[in-house]
DNA sequence: GGGTCACCAGTTTTT
DNA sequence: CTGGTGACCC
């Protein structure tokens, strides 16, 4: 397909900063990827000279995926593909040790902190029981992504979760620092640490880079803003694209703001608007369009399409979710077979993960092949959690998080007076609790009124890291030595005892397995000569998903499950947008104010744009929550979108019972 | 030290 | 309905 004349130009521009607007389906994609080769092909630009930042792992894999498709990989080498994220991980490999950091340092997740927090609650004698550490997470992401005027907020408020996050702010940041580790939001903040103290090292990034992109840029926030501001050099050859319609992550401190001021930052910027929508029918592209001029304060501007179609989006009402989940796995099974679309081309879209399960259960009960995109559920799974942890020790021996977590797991006698003990001679000697043990096992007149039998078995389990220690770094066979390692720690022992349902524990087998493969596959990455560590291994795993799958299929069958806010960027035949009720989308924690309520709206937006051919809206009438049931009531946009572009089923006219009946007929 | 059981609080969205 | 926590007993 030719590329449209506005398209065209945001391709051809060359040097100097530029503004695209784009539009949902405007084909931001195409021109990311077509302006990244045209920069190789004609302008003789070295790949490794391009950086194309996006936001989520899903959206840089699928550019990455664009490119590949359009140009042989060996043209693209050195070309970097990636998320703001993992470009701040790469960044710290290299260069963190100027902040005192050792190389080896180590990535928490959340809930990897949530222990650390809780600690230094407790030293600072606040009342944890009224405390939500979640909040507090956000509150220090808040302050290290907005800065300073975050903190001042915290600080002239009464709110509880405010204060006592100020409280441990610093000692938070101490502690992360002693244990080596840093957390998602030290990504972004560190390097820029970094590049604004050392001049030398920023001098040579203004070398090594001369052209950046940055996809989906309403969706950027103030640190990652900077952060590519240090990074470019005098040239300003900086090009981002964005949609304020579908700016979606405010609640993680992405700023609109940035986009509608881009301008003003750069006088002489180029701007482009890419308003026609080349993936939707008409009928879906208004509808749409009639559901987000609600918001206020966007940019105005009205998308256009040459699809013609005459089918509106439909609209089903069913009785709860479980009904909801049945029509779905009916409509899907009709699509594929009536229809012939390819199961990867039909996707269910929610608002919260949680929803995902009564219909994966109906499509398993089908068998209806899919694939649930989400990034946290399978590293959720206590056993893999468990592994992580060991592996964690084995590579770090300072790791008291996961020191702790598995110190008696699986059960070996160690139980909570010599944990404590442990802990309180750690502490008063202020020695790492690693090095305890250690003592413990080596020395004489060290002991701490621990009994012979615990103090063996902490030797043997001493033993049993040091092990594997020299294994994992003395060869380079990762996964062989995860494989023995499993077997030696013995979880299958372990599940037996805790459980008598055989498939449970084969289940549970079986997870583990799935993390043998992922560090399989990881580890056939890397070249022959230069073999990954566990160090890169546990670096990665943090920053990833599971999705990480290397063998491409030709087709894939599978129906795509996935939050609304990982569709964007993407598109399907056929979209179903589920659980369209109050309270759930908008959510009931953002019902009252108006400014959130529009970000919601946004995201049904998004979800809406998805679709290409075919458009279907849901909701259950009942839902269960907590084990309960309780009735729910429509969703506001759904009444938002203009009467003449949806066919709602639900209201007995005689027009619709007609459809109906005709539907029948075609069915016949 | 470890197992059992009653009680309770919790589901936004991502890196 | 879940998963996590803490009291209580062997």
């Amino acid at each position: 397909m030719k590329l449209n004349p506005e398209q065209d130009k945001a391709v051809k521009h060359f040097e100097g900063p530029m503004l695209i607007f784009a539009g949902a389906g405007s084909g931001k994609t195409r021109v990311i990827t077509n302006r990244i080769i045209h920069l190789i092909k004609n302008k003789n630009i070295e790949p490794s000279k391009i950086v194309a930042l996006s936001f989520t792992n899903k959206s840089s894999k699928e550019l990455r995926e664009r490119v590949r498709k359009m140009i042989p990989s060996k043209e693209t080498k050195g070309l970097i593909l990636s998320t703001f994220h993992s470009l701040g991980l790469n960044f710290l490999k290299k260069h963190i040790e100027l902040l005192g950091y050792h190389l080896n340092f180590l990535l928490q997740t959340p809930s990897d902190t949530e222990g650390i927090i809780l600690d230094l609650l407790k030293s600072k004698k606040i009342d944890t029981e009224e405390i939500q550490i979640p909040l507090i997470q956000s509150n220090i992401s808040k302050v290290k992504n907005i800065g300073q005027e975050y903190f001042d907020i915290m600080q002239s408020s009464d709110n509880i979760h405010f204060l006592s996050t100020v409280e441990i702010y610093e000692d938070y940041n101490k502690v992360m620092k002693s244990m080596n580790s840093i957390d998602f939001d030290d990504l972004i903040l560190l390097p820029i640490k970094i590049l604004r103290e050392n001049e030398e090292v920023k001098k040579s990034y203004h070398k090594k880079f001369n052209f950046f992109m940055v996809d989906e840029f309403q969706d950027t926030n103030k640190t990652q803003y900077e952060l590519i501001k240090l990074l470019i050099n005098k040239n300003n050859n900086l090009c981002v694209v964005g949609d304020d319609d579908q700016s979606i992550y405010g609640f993680r401190g992405s700023d609109v703001s940035l986009i509608l001021n881009f301008e003003k930052d750069f006088k002489n910027a180029e701007t482009i608007r890419l308003l026609q929508n080349y993936r939707s029918n008409d009928k879906i592209l208004n509808a749409a369009n009639s559901v987000i001029k609600n918001n206020s304060g966007r940019k105005e501007k009205t998308l256009w399409t040459e699809i013609i179609s005459d089918e509106l989006p439909k609209y089903v009402e069913r009785l709860d979710e479980k009904d909801e989940a049945i029509f779905l796995a009916d409509e899907i099974e009709y699509e594929m077979k009536k229809n012939h679309i390819e199961g990867s081309q039909i996707s269910v879209l929610f608002r919260t993960n949680y929803q995902s399960r009564p219909i994966e259960e109906e499509l398993r009960i089908r068998g209806i092949p899919y694939k649930l995109i989400g990034a946290y559920n399978f590293f959720d799974r206590k056993e893999v959690k468990d592994l992580i942890a060991y592996i964690r020790v084995v590579a770090n021996h300072n790791d008291e998080l996961a020191l702790l977590r598995i110190l008696n797991y699986p059960k070996r006698g160690i139980g909570q007076t010599s944990i404590s003990k442990i802990g309180e001679k750690s502490f008063e000697k202020e020695i790492p609790v690693f090095q305890v043990l250690e003592n413990l096992c080596h020395e004489q007149g060290y002991i701490l009124d621990i009994k012979k039998n615990t103090a063996s078995k902490i030797y043997e389990f001493l033993e049993l890291i040091q092990k594997y220690r020299t294994e994992f770094f003395g060869s380079n066979k990762l996964t062989e030595t995860l494989k023995k390692f499993i077997k030696d720690i013995g979880f299958e022992k372990e599940f037996s005892l805790e459980e008598s349902n055989e498939k449970v524990i084969k289940a549970r087998m079986l997870n583990l397995s799935e993390f043998i493969n992922m560090m399989y596959y990881f580890e056939s990455e890397w070249d022959e000569k230069q073999k990954p560590t566990l160090f890169d291994f546990l670096q990665r795993l943090s920053v990833l998903t599971l999705d990480e799958e290397p063998e491409k299929k030709e087709r894939d069958e599978r129906v795509q499950l996935m939050t609304m806010h990982l569709s964007k960027g993407l598109e399907f035949d056929v979209v179903f947008l589920i659980g369209l009720e109050e309270g759930i989308i908008p959510s009931s924690r953002t019902i009252d104010e108006s400014n959130i309520v529009d970000e919601e709206r946004r995201l049904f937006y998004v979800g809406m744009t998805r679709a290409k051919k075919r458009l279907v809206l849901t909701r259950a009438k009942e839902r269960r929550k907590y084990g309960e049931m309780y009735s729910t009531e429509s969703s506001r946009f759904i009444s938002e979108i203009s009467k003449e572009y949806l066919n709602d089923l639900n209201i007995q006219s005689p027009d619709s019972e007609f459809d109906f009946l005709k539907s029948l007929e075609s069915l016949k």
